[in-house]
DNA sequence: CGTTGCGTTGACGTCGGCGGCAAGGTTTAG
DNA sequence: CTAAACCTTGCCGCCGACGTCAACGCAACG
């Protein structure tokens, strides 16, 4: 299939498409009017790169499960350097909810003590 | 004080502190010479938008924080604009967080899955 | 009087993941 | 035959918060 068909049936953009293979995640065989050619793997290759990119992993942070699927197995994450990145990321999840709950506990005291300041201003003001 | 000196007093760069001038959310006087001339406010305003920067508040979001500040308060979230600030905020990271845990769990069962599936493939060729 | 170290403005670079447009070639439907 | 709908490459724009020059002026010290 061209490259119209394949962002249609993968839910993207012909834009992201050639970025993607700008970017080594997808290749494509060209006809001989200069085309991009697909097959049914790039199909299930975008998906991959979608459904991760959705999730929040970095395009870079695909490469693993494209290379993985690629190389012939049924699913991008069958292979060791897909679950090692499975695993990165979780991390980083880990470490990002932590930094944001700091934040959160953070502006909460903030805010609190910005109101009780608020009130007794008041309360100093109109007695 | 000139640039450099508040850069130092404040814990950031120069170029940041034109930077939050030319944002508007830095005043500064000038001397004859074209030098920029600051206060002991600014010290106090820098140090309001780099505390609130390194949370996680855009630029932006401090403008209400330093408004407050030169409009002649106490601190920066003694308006009811930094205090609206501080609701947007909080919600904003749990929105987050939401999101995070959301993808946390995905790839958690993906990756349980990844392992799973290992292990079975591994016990059909290795019987 | 030269050097060093401040200051000034302006403009371009960075990172990620594309969007959008230009200026062409191809194919297909009517 | 022509118009619409594809395709190609290439390049600029965007977002945020600055970093990093360049090319200059000013000041202070020995």
């Amino acid at each position: 299939m061209r490259i119209g068909e394949l962002a249609q049936r993968s839910g993207t953009t012909t834009r992201a498409l050639r970025y993607y293979e700008s970017q080594g995640l997808l290749r494509s065989r060209r006809t001989s009017n200069g085309y991009r050619e697909y097959d049914e793997t790039a199909v299930r290759v975008v998906r991959e790169i979608r459904t991760l990119v959705t999730i929040g992993f970095r395009l870079e942070d695909t490469r693993p499960f494209v290379e993985c699927l690629f190389a012939g197995h049924e699913s991008g994450d069958a292979c060791p350097d897909s679950v090692a990145t499975y695993r990165r990321k979780l991390a980083e999840i880990d470490a990002c909810i932590d930094e944001l709950r700091a934040a959160r506990a953070t502006i909460s005291d903030a805010m609190a003590q910005a109101v009780a300041r608020r009130e007794t201003t008041c309360r100093a003001c109109c007695p």
